[in-house]
DNA sequence: GAAATGTGCTATAACGTTTCAAAGTATGTG
DNA sequence: CACATACTTTGAAACGTTATAGCACATTTC
């Protein structure tokens, strides 16, 4: 109703100044004398005078914005690394627009459209399919793009990633530390970058345990979801007793609790019948039936980290090199992989058939105080990163 | 590098015809004749032209987006409200804006202050502490506001919001159909509204039932975490045999996850032992070593409810009325809550101690078939609303 | 053949800021 | 007293777009 859109030339008129003073008051209140301030201020207060961003852009070519293109806003891992490029885009003052691709090439197109028409100092995307055209034309325009979760190919870009070879490597490096012989690898489609990715992992650590990678156990998976684990537990669970792996490592957590439903399901024990570990460690992880171990991603470093090589480039002072940046995966042991297999050679504990309480009592080992575990703040995260064009 | 801001007037310049043009040919093409469309069409191509929304924005004194302001991005409820926000926006052609106040009144005050410079269309806002002065001063210079999950006090905005009381009592009646005499409810801190609301409901049950709302058990903790749950769990655990309630309604899922993974701990199944009610119907409610029953909200409409009103009130023609609408919540009946208590009058199952599998069959009764089930589309809800100044 | 009616385009004035050279106004120096 | 040296403040010119009034020309109408 009240709809007076005022403007910073009614606050110089009231404050009985011109133009250029009020502006200053605003940007650089240390040059204007005090009395002037003060009035101009008071007329700001007074009027309640909010500045016009649209129209700061327009002057100044750019906005004060970076755009953050998310596959799905929905999955705890980008709402983490959201609030990771948020962190530090707020303290170099900068707002993020956040878009949601939805996993379509479309929406995806929209969005770098809006995102160019408002001239945001750059571009962090988890792209629906590879880096392509539509973003080396954006970055020829001129607006600053780096890969999240995504390797660069063509260096032409920055990039932060996490290495989920390592990932799959570390589940299984503790999963034979604990006398697993048999593992079973439970994921799919393989199609999908990160899930071959951890199987090879899976593969490596075997190899170099000095066992052949075909040992491994691979059941594929249509989909990275509860329903998807419980058959694949299913299938697990039909094998002839003497070949079913006493292990079985999911390429993600939905999988792993589907494995350990299906396992509660059918009175196998987790995790001296079967021992189970999963992949991101989402919220549920530690609170599953038996406490899931898994591999954590530093979700929230991955995303200061691009947003960090982001301001770097745009606001830089043209010394920027672009760097592929890849982070490594922690392992978190919980319960439903504690423990040797029942036909281990030391069986420490009774072989009664009833599972034990799956006790309060933390993770044994976690790799956690191997890391410096972002004590205080923005140091540099451990990370391997290695320079390019 | 190749960092060349093109702007309509190269664009004019290079198509030999004015500005004026190149901006019709942008908004109103129609009005402009076929071969000068096309030639001009060319060298935007060319170019590699993109409008500046900058300069749009200025020009119409308003931009084309709508702000939103949740108390955190990292939770389902409101990543879902999100998509519904967004879904309804973008039908409109309207950008939203995610803000994150992360429950902090000084960040939520920020971002107050960012999207009234960017002179959003208005704010969609769950406020940190109920409706307040900030809110009012940024609706009296004209920027539109409506309240998420949260009702107005004043009447002086829009507002929606879900029946938590309602809630609370379709969980408990639903436990007292299920035969359950003693009942208990699990949540805190009181001081939160929703956590208030939903144990009024369940008062409002046992007194509709004829039972004394003194009756209920109430177990308030500290958090609506796991942990919170476990340590309610506990409690209730050890109360003698005789006056252990047969179920606990739940303020929310993680309470209640807390309080399933105790039982089991202790060897009392789920639900014969104790039934066990959630709320929220959290993406792991279903997927739970028993399946959770669990009240469910009608996010993805809330959010989109909460735009269509805002764009009403923004772009409508001046007939807008502000609205009060509350949507109903559901139940959604899982294993956790099926069948009787173990000392009713007709036990249908073997008393036996043994849980028995949690199998994947799915509810035998949810309230979903009641409801329209949001068939394609975006058919107006059902909600009960009212009309105010 | 003049007047009326379109059609297609152009020139220009905003929109609200920031920036920057230049103009004022004190204050101190020779 | 003239003059340099700060320190403040001003005025005008951008930034890229859209809206509007009006111009030039072609077509129809009397």
């Amino acid at each position: 109703m009240a709809d007076t859109p005022v403007s910073i030339r009614e606050v110089a008129a009231l404050a009985g100044v011109s133009l250029g003073t009020v502006s200053n008051v605003l940007n650089r209140p240390e040059v204007v004398a005090e009395p002037t301030r003060t009035r101009v201020q008071a007329a700001i207060k007074q009027l309640g005078f909010i500045r016009n961003e649209s129209a700061r852009q327009l002057r100044a070519g750019r906005s004060r914005t970076i755009g953050l293109v998310v596959l799905d806003v929905a999955n705890p891992f980008f709402t983490d690394v959201a609030r990771g490029v948020e962190d530090e885009a707020s303290e170099a003052g900068l707002a993020v627009i956040l878009c949601n691709s939805d996993d379509q090439k479309a929406k995806e197109s929209r969005y770098l459209e809006v995102l160019e028409e408002h001239r945001v100092q750059g571009i962090l995307i988890t792209p629906v399919s590879g880096a392509d055209k539509r973003l080396a034309s954006v970055q020829r325009r001129g607006t600053p793009v780096v890969l999240v979760d995504s390797r660069s190919p063509s260096r032409g870009q920055c990039s932060v990633s996490v290495d989920d070879v390592l990932g799959g490597d570390l589940a299984v490096s503790h999963l034979l530390e604990g006398g697993h012989e048999q593992i079973a690898f439970v994921g799919g489609p393989m199609s999908v970058r990160q899930v071959s990715d951890r199987r090879d992992g899976a593969v490596r650590a075997l190899e170099r345990a000095g066992r052949r990678g075909a040992d491994l156990l691979v059941i594929e998976t249509p989909a990275l979801n509860v329903t998807a684990g419980q058959r694949a537990g299913a299938a697990l669970a039909g094998l002839p007793a003497g070949t079913r792996p006493s292990a079985v490592f999911c390429a993600n957590d939905l999988l792993a609790l589907g494995v350990l439903q299906e396992m509660t399901t059918r009175r196998i024990p987790v995790p001296h019948g079967v021992a189970i570990v999963g992949y991101d460690d989402v919220d549920f992880a530690a609170a599953a039936a038996v406490p899931l171990s898994s591999v954590r991603q530093p979700r929230h470093q991955l995303g200061r980290a691009a947003a960090q090589l982001l301001i770097e480039e745009a606001l830089g002072d043209g010394t920027h090199r672009h760097r592929q940046v890849v982070f490594e995966p922690d392992l978190v042991v919980r319960a439903s992989s504690q423990g040797r297999p029942r036909r281990a050679r030391r069986p420490r504990r009774p072989p009664a058939e009833a599972r034990e309480p799956a006790g309060a009592d933390e993770p044994a080992r976690t790799s956690e105080p191997a890391r410096a575990g972002e004590p205080a703040g923005a140091g540099d995260p451990p990370v391997a990163s290695e320079a390019a064009s």
